[in-house]
RNA sequence: GGCGAAGUGGCCGAGUGGUUAGGCAGAGGUCUGCAAAACCUUGUACAGCGGUUCGAGUCCGCUCUUCGCCUCCA
C-alpha cells in the first residue's frame, strides 16, 4: 500500500514519492504574525502536522519548513495600502520587531496547546532579506523582472507557466479585476512587487541595489524554501485562499529564476467557517484560539479539526464541538479502562484495525475515516472486556502499542498522561492519588451499609470539584472530567 | 463577470456504480441501590428534474441554492 495525495496543480491524486528517496521536503506557509492565532490557524496547522506525522510514521525524514512572516507587506498589489504590523506598531505605541516577537511566541504557545510539533526551521522574513535580494537580481538578469523608480516587479507575461494552479490565465480578465486610477509604475497591472521603495515613515526597511525599501509579500516562500529544501520541493502546502495570488506568484518567480519546477505536489486545506460563512479577522468573526481555550480543551479542538477532512470546510458551531468533546472522551475512556483491566484470557486481533486505520491515512490523509476506525475499535474492546474472557495481556498490549502509534503519534489526539493532574509534579499526583484512595474506601463502606445519602454526597461532591468516579464490577474508579 | 468548491438522515461528517461509514442527539433494552460508563436493538439520508446503466448518493445534462478566490487573510 502507497501514500496517495491530492495534488492541486493536476487536480488529481497521486501517488506520492518524495525526489529524493527517504527524505521529504515539504514548506507550508506561516502566519504573518500580527495578532494572536484563530480557529483557521488551527485548523490549517493541525492539519499539517498530521500530514507531517503520518509522513514520519511512513518511515521518511521529513524536514519541515514553515516560515513566519515578520515583514508587513503591503494590503494589496496595487501598490496602495497599509502595512499590518506597521499599523499594528503604531496601535500598540511600540516598534514592529516587538510585534512579531510578541505574536510569534503567542503563535507557538498556541500550537503547542493543540499539540502541532514545531517545524524543524522556523525562518524569519526579515531574517532572509539577502536571501530575497538574491533572487530579485537572479530575475532582473534573466529579464523576467524590471526596475522602475527603486520599484522591482515580476513581469507576469515572461513566465508562460503563469496561471496552472489557479486555472486564471486569462490576462484580460484578470486585470478588469484590478481597480482603475491607481497610479503605478508597473507595465502590465497583473504585474506584481519584487521590491517596493520605501517611504518616509515606513519603520522596517533595508538596503537593496534599487533602493531602501522592503521586499514584496510572494517572495519570501521562494528564497526561504530554496534555502533549505533546494529547487525543487516536494510538498508545499497553504490555505484555499493563497491559490491566488500568492502561491501562483511564488511559481512564477521561482521557476523563472531556476528553470526547474518549484513544487511537486501542492495541498490545500479549506476555511473554517461559522454558521456557514467564512471566519475571517475582516469579517469581525473570527474564533481567537487564546479564548476558546478557556472554554474547550485544545485536544477536542484539535479532534474536531480532524474529524473532518482538511479539503473540505469546516463549519465551526458550539453543537458540533460538543459532540466532539463526548466522541473524544468515549476513545479516551476506553483507553483508560483497558489500562485499569485485569489481564484475561482473549485473544484480541489488532491487525484488521490497523490495516484500516493505515488504508484511511494512505488516502489523502484521510482523518475522518481514521478517526471512525478508532470508534470501532473502542467498541470492540468494550465489548471484549465486558465479556467472560476479557483481554488477553499480550493482546492488551498489541492494542496498546497501536493505539499509541495511531492515536497519539498519528493523530495527537490520545496522550498518554491527558488525565494526569496538569502542571503538577508527581509527589502531588500521588498525593491526590492516596487522598482517592481513602475516599473510595470510605464510600465503598457506607455504600456497604446501605448509607447511600453519605456515598451520594462523596459522590457528587467530587465532581463539583471535576473528580467522577464510577460504578465498576471492580470497584469505584475516578477520573478527571475534562471540562466541557 | 471570470476561476473553483459544495448541497447526505435532528446536528456534525465520510463515501467517485452493486452489501453497515463513524460520531453526537433521540427511542427501547441489559447491567446497576441510584447515577455514570459500557454493551445490544432502533433511522426507507443523499437539493430538484431529466438521462446513461441490469443497477447511481456515486457518471452526464439542466435548474435551484450555498460557499471560497479574483484586495491582506490559514
Amino acid at each position: 500500500m502507497s501514500l496517495f495525495i491530492y495534488n492541486s496543480l493536476s487536480r488529481t491524486k497521486e501517488e506520492f514519492e518524495p525526489l529524493h528517496p527517504g527524505i521529504v521536503g515539504m514548506y507550508v506557509c506561516g502566519p504573518t504574525v500580527y495578532g494572536h492565532a484563530h480557529l483557521g490557524h488551527a485548523k490549517s496547522y493541525v492539519s499539517f502536522d498530521v500530514v507531517v506525522r503520518w509522513l514520519r510514521q511512513s518511515g521518511y525524514r521529513v524536514k519541515y519548513v514553515q516560515n513566519i512572516t515578520d515583514v508587513g507587506h503591503l494590503t494589496d498589489d496595487a501598490d496602495e495600502g497599509e502595512d499590518k504590523i506597521m499599523k499594528q506598531a503604531y496601535l500598540e505605541k511600540t516598534d514592529p520587531m516587538e510585534i512579531a516577537q510578541f505574536y510569534t511566541r503567542s503563535f507557538y504557545e498556541d500550537m503547542d496547546r493543540l499539540g502541532v510539533l514545531r517545524p524543524n526551521i522556523a525562518p524569519a522574513a526579515t531574517g532572509h532579506i539577502p536571501e530575497q535580494i538574491a533572487l530579485i537580481e537572479r530575475l532582473v538578469k534573466s529579464g523576467h523582472a524590471y526596475e522602475v523608480n527603486g520599484n522591482v516587479y515580476f513581469s507576469v507575461k515572461s513566465f508562460n507557466g503563469y496561471g496552472k494552479l489557479s486555472g486564471r490565465t486569462d490576462q484580460d480578465s484578470l486585470q478588469s479585476g484590478i481597480r482603475s486610477g491607481v497610479r503605478s509604475d508597473k507595465r502590465e497591472s497583473s504585474d506584481f512587487a519584487l521590491w517596493k521603495k520605501a517611504d518616509e515613515q515606513h519603520l522596517m526597511k533595508w538596503n537593496s541595489p534599487w533602493s531602501v525599501g522592503y521586499p514584496g509579500w510572494h517572495l519570501e516562500c521562494s528564497a526561504m524554501s530554496m534555502k533549505y529544501l533546494g529547487e525543487t520541493i516536494d510538498i508545499h502546502g497553504g490555505g484555499m485562499e493563497n491559490k491566488f495570488p500568492h502561491h501562483e506568484c511564488e511559481i512564477a518567480q521561482s521557476e523563472s529564476a531556476t528553470r526547474k519546477p518549484y513544487v511537486r505536489f501542492w495541498m490545500h486545506n479549506n476555511m473554517v467557517t461559522i454558521n456557514g460563512i467564512k471566519m475571517g479577522k475582516s469579517l469581525k468573526n473570527s474564533v481567537n484560539l487564546k479564548d476558546l481555550f478557556r472554554e474547550i480543551d485544545p485536544l477536542v479542538i484539535r479532534f474536531f479539526i480532524l474529524q473532518s477532512h482538511y479539503r473540505s470546510q469546516l463549519d465551526f458551531s458550539e453543537t458540533a464541538i460538543k459532540a466532539s468533546a463526548t466522541g473524544l472522551e468515549k476513545l479516551r475512556e476506553t483507553r483508560r479502562r483497558l489500562r485499569e483491566q485485569k489481564p484475561g484470557t482473549g485473544v484480541f486481533d489488532i491487525l484488521p484495525f490497523a490495516l484500516r486505520f493505515t488504508e484511511a491515512m494512505d488516502d489523502d490523509f484521510n482523518t475522518p475515516i481514521a478517526i471512525s476506525v478508532l470508534f470501532e475499535l473502542s467498541k470492540a474492546i468494550n465489548a471484549a472486556l465486558d465479556s467472560s474472557e476479557g483481554i488477553s495481556d499480550t493482546s492488551r498490549q498489541a492494542i496498546e502499542t497501536f493505539l499509541d502509534r495511531a492515536g497519539q503519534e498519528t493523530l495527537g489526539i490520545l496522550s498518554q498522561n491527558s488525565q494526569a493532574v496538569e502542571g503538577n509534579s508527581g509527589e502531588s499526583v500521588k498525593r491526590v492519588g492516596a487522598i482517592m484512595k481513602i475516599l473510595l474506601e470510605l464510600r465503598a463502606e457506607a455504600r456497604k451499609n446501605m448509607d447511600f445519602t453519605l456515598s451520594d454526597r462523596i459522590r457528587d461532591q467530587l465532581l463539583d470539584t471535576g473528580i467522577e468516579i464510577k460504578d465498576t464490577k471492580e470497584g469505584a474508579v475516578w477520573s478527571e472530567k475534562s471540562n466541557l
